[in-house]
DNA sequence: GTACGACGTAACGGTTGCGTTCCGCCGTTT
DNA sequence: AAACGGCGGAACGCAACCGTTACGTCGTAC
């Protein structure tokens, strides 16, 4: 019954105004108005503004990030990492991550749903990434996948959503040459 | 002219209050509220909202982290994590610091403010750790600088104040020796 | 062609915050 | 003793947004 078309202008609507304003001064109103659309059509659709949010950020965030399997560690390493560099420097994505991340400090619901969508998909990631490796004989059976998670996404998180320093193909391979290398070393 | 004890009580209610609602939805009226103070008493020091956070954040992150020089790299590398560690697992800084950066995000002002702040201190660590470093040999001569801040940093940062998982005294030497490992290599 | 229902618009009363102003109080300075 | 000035409190007009309601339009299903 409810019309798809306005569905759709109401989501990016959302995304658009948690990039620009966040989600703590986030409106109905401003919403409504940004997507050309009656607050009506919203109510109609959710209760409140957690409720919206949640629900959309929750669908955008479990869409699958495609397992990375090149042959190698090292290459599935690089081609993870640009994958994740790529998306980190999105203008929105870039803008709403850390919006949300911060927010789920605050708010349990928003942070058991991040939590859910990326600790999910990175643990997954993760494992699979280093099973490989130990499988390959890459890197030593005991290598600890969370480590190696942190080791991967921290840097990079870090470089490009809290210093916001661009990050050139260069660095990259030094990142993932840095990690190859501490991962290696892991079972010391 | 301006009460002292008023001027303090005004700087840990704004503390608490980006603790607690984030600088998005923090008002100066919330911040009179909590420090038992009239909004005038606000408005006599600071002309707006913008303004008195800027002064007051820049005033505390300006505060200087102390420059390890136990003797070794991985004294140093596993002293500085600790420090870190234990600022991000402190309550009010959990909450402000994430909220900041994400508002840095969208906001020149404040981006400006943490930079100079942040990335001051930061490399100044960061160049003195690996200086010494290189200095006593344990560390190649062409070892990266900034490298190292991200590799320190990130995954600390991604792993206390992102995925907010507890981080404990054997994590953190995992993590020392992860990272002394990736520094070792990263001449190759 | 009639009934249904989602739609936009507009208005509602209520809340919150803005930045400003005026007041009376009170401690300090002179 | 008098003047000064920061203080809290209260109220101002204004703006934004909340969540809800009533209304008229329009496309679709029956």
């Amino acid at each position: 019954m409810l019309r798809g078309d306005i569905t759709v202008a109401i989501r990016t609507a959302v995304m658009n105004e948690l990039a620009e304003v966040g989600y703590g001064r986030l409106s109905i109103e401003a919403v409504a108005r940004r997507a050309g659309v009656g607050k009506t059509a919203i109510y109609r659709r959710w209760s409140n503004k957690l409720e919206m949010v949640l629900e959309i950020i929750s669908d955008v965030a479990e869409r699958k990030v495609p397992l990375p399997d090149t042959g190698s560690f090292a290459g599935d390493l690089e081609l993870l990492m640009m994958i994740v560099s790529r998306a980190l420097q999105h203008r929105i994505a870039s803008q709403i991550i850390p919006d949300l991340m911060a927010e789920a400090a605050r708010n349990p619901q928003i942070a058991e749903t991040l939590q859910r969508a990326l600790r999910t998909h990175q643990q997954a990631v993760g494992e699979k990434l280093v099973g490989q490796a130990v499988a390959r004989g890459e890197l030593p059976e005991d290598t600890d996948a969370d480590l190696a998670v942190d080791l991967i996404l921290g840097p990079l998180y870090w470089r490009l959503a809290v210093a916001r320093q661009p990050l050139g193909d260069d660095d990259l391979e030094k990142l993932a040459a840095a990690v190859t290398a501490a991962l290696r070393a892991s079972s010391d």
